[in-house]
This record gives C-alpha cells, sequence and structure tokens, in this order.
DNA sequence: TTTGATACTTACCGTATGGTAGGTTGTCAA
DNA sequence: TTGACAACCTACCATACGGTAAGTATCAAA
C-alpha cells in the first residue's frame, strides 16, 4: 500500500537520523532497511531534504497533539505544566527518536534556519511560558523571566532524554537502569522547587 | 612555528566541529580556512579521526582545568557547585564551540561509545555529584539521586548553550538579548531552589 | 483490450570525500 | 657541505553520495 510505504519511510528516517544526524545517514542506508532501493525513497519524497523535512513536520504535528491532550485533561495549572514537561520524557512512547532528532536540530538550524524546521518550537515554548505564568506563585514574573526558567527544566528533560547511550556506558547497565528510574522523581522534584520558589526578578 | 600550526588547526576544528559536526565537515574545509590544503593536516594528525579525538581530548582537559581552578576558589560546598555550574555557561570564555561539539558527542558516542569521549564525562560527573552531596542539605542524599539532580541542572545550562541560534532565530536578537541577560540569573535560582529544596528519596 | 497511473527497478553521472604516494623546500645540527 | 627531518605541496585514487533518465511490473478504470 502506498501511504503505508510512505509511512515507513518515515519511521526508518526519523530513527536513522536520530542515532546519526542528516549528514550520518545516506538515503541508500534508509531505503535498504526496507529492502528497498534509494530511488524508491527518491520517488516518494523528491529529495533528502524533502524527507528531512517532513520527518520534522510529523514529529511537530505530533507534539502539537500532546499539548492540547494534556491540556484537555488537567486542570491545575501546576499540574499541567508537569504533566506536560514529563511527557516529553520518552516522548509518545515513541523512544528517544523526536527527543534526538530535535536537539540536532536545534544544534544545527543555524544554517538551516530559513526552512520550516526552525519555527514549529515557537508555540510550543509560548504555551510552556504561559503555563509556568498562570501558576500563582508566578503571575508576577516578566515573560523572559518565566521562559528562562522553563527552558531550563526543558532542557534538563531533553538532555537526559539524549543521554542513555552515554550515561550507561559511563556507568553500566544496572546503575543506569537506577537513574532511569530516579529520574521521573527528581525531575518531578526540581519543577516543584522551581514553582515553589517564584520568580526572582532579572531587573 | 610547528606548535602554532597544530593548534590552529584545532582551533579551526573545533569551531567547525561544533557547528556542523563530523560529518558535516571536510578536512579540505578546515585547511582552507588556515590557507592550508588537507594534507597539511593529515601531515599533523594522520586522519580525520585522529583529528576529532584530539579535539575532544582537548577539551577535556581544559574541563578539568577548570574544575580544579573553581575547587580552589570556593570553600563553601553550595557556592562551589554553582560556581562550577555557572561557569560551564560559555565555557572557558571560547564561545559555545565546546557546549555545542559535547552535546554532539553525547548524540553520536551510541556509535563511539569504545572511543575517548565517552568516558572523559565521568569524572566531571562524580565531581558535580560529589559536590551536590557535600551541601548539608543534600548529605543523605542517595549516589542515584544526587546524580540525577546534577545532571539535571547539568542539562539545563548545557541545552541553554547550544540554543543561541534557534532562540534567536525564533524570538528575535532584542528579545534574545533580554533572555540571555535573564539566563544567568534565573539559571542561580533555580539551582538554589534545588539545593534547598533538599532530596526526594526515589524508594 | 487498451490506457494511464503508481510503485518501483537498473543504469548511469558528476561531484565530493578521506586517504596514499611521492615530490619540494627550508632549517639546522654534524 | 652534507644529511636528515619537518612542513608542507601536487597528483592521484577508490569510494560513496545525491540525483537524473529510462525503463518494467501491477492494477484499476474506460
Amino acid at each position: 500500500m502506498a501511504n503505508d510505504t510512505r509511512e515507513q519511510f518515515l519511521d526508518t528516517a526519523e530513527s536513522l537520523f536520530s542515532e546519526r544526524g542528516f549528514y550520518g545517514v545516506s538515503i541508500a542506508a534508509i531505503a535498504n532497511q526496507l529492502g528497498l532501493t534509494k530511488q524508491a525513497l527518491l520517488h516518494h519524497f523528491g529529495s533528502k531534504e524533502k524527507l528531512y523535512g517532513e520527518v520534522l513536520k510529523r514529529i511537530s504535528t505530533q507534539f502539537a497533539a500532546l499539548e492540547s491532550a494534556t491540556t484537555r485533561v488537567e486542570t491545575d495549572p501546576a499540574d499541567l505544566l508537569k504533566a506536560y514537561l514529563l511527557k516529553l520524557h520518552a516522548p509518545f512512547a515513541r523512544g528517544p527518536a523526536p527527543t534526538r532528532l530535535l536537539m540536532r536540530e536545534v544544534l544545527d538550524n543555524k544554517r538551516r534556519a530559513d526552512t520550516a524546521g526552525t519555527w514549529y518550537l515557537k508555540p510550543f515554548l509560548d504555551s510552556l511560558t504561559k503555563m509556568l505564568k498562570a501558576i500563582p506563585n508566578w503571575q508576577q514574573a516578566s515573560d523572559v523571566d518565566a521562559f528562562a526558567m522553563v527552558y531550563q527544566l526543558l532542557g534538563a528533560i531533553n538532555y537526559y532524554g539524549i543521554s542513555a547511550p552515554t550515561l550507561t556506558g559511563i556507568f553500566g547497565a544496572e546503575t543506569y537502569a537506577e537513574i532511569d528510574q530516579a529520574f521521573p522523581v527528581q525531575m518531578e522534584h526540581l519543577i516543584d522547587a522551581a514553582i515553589a520558589a517564584g520568580p526572582r526578578s532579572t531587573e
């Protein structure tokens, strides 16, 4: 089926791009993994760049869906922020691929600043800032201060989200399993601490 | 002078690798930037991989130096942790290149797990954990819990450290300048909050 | 039974890349 | 004056890459 193959290409591309980066993956490698030739890929997507763009687009769509789903469930503003941030850990139960890919995009989009990928983060970041400012403790904070705080929390989660191989390498599989268990608790703990602390004005 | 050229190669390689990644940079591009041919580079370093390894090695050496320098100056354990973490922001006044490169290394060393890059982080992470556990509030914490907390703080800093282009693109240069001013304050604020909160046990 | 479109294939091409081989030039100690 | 070595260079090569061109097989609609 046509759509099936396309979706499989996107899955494989997402996985490989997230692991090796744009330049580290050849379109032939992606196609081979599905038992096809690179021309099949080019037939569906036109070029490597376009394929990459579609992978990013799909992720951003899923992010938006996650946000509205969370907003629908959580009513307390502090709970909403916590729930949303924690869901970014191992996003959408699809493993670390989206997190890794987005981290690569943050690293790389200096050169690709004109492509679509750069801006899809903006509404996401705006939502996070708004969520923090909806919490009583933080209503006095400036936009910039609130943003700086949520961006740090986002960084904490995302950094951990890409660190599994490194941490396993450094500490071994057993210790990593312990860390992985401790992390959500400590993450929630840190978010609580940040919320409780309230803003510290910059000026 | 011989050593001079070598050092210039390392500087240029660090800068380019950090911006474009290992596969995004050709050795010819590095050499051209110094007005030399790639064979000059190969003469000094033997291969692209070895050059990359030496860049990483140099960064890790500078990290270690930064740590001992900070330890020498700060005596209060909370101040030490804060000072150390904050110095990782724009490390060594050499701009974001080391941070970006290390982030790429975290992303990539699944494949390169056997190379040096993986392990040089270990003493660094151990130091951070020890620093947190030296703070009265945190003496009761388990190693794993303390580690999970400092790793989040490290993630917050490093993530911000690679985000300049993205944030400038999203928010514009003026707003980014404000954010950049607010960030160290909010970073210190978050560290304070984490320290003050003390550990939350995982089990 | 023909037409036309979709989903592929093989064949090929130009370019870029990392690396080898073998110079050339300058410096400096014996 | 010579010899050796470091620091480059030009020339070359095999490979891999993204992409084009031109097929072939399948299948549904007319």
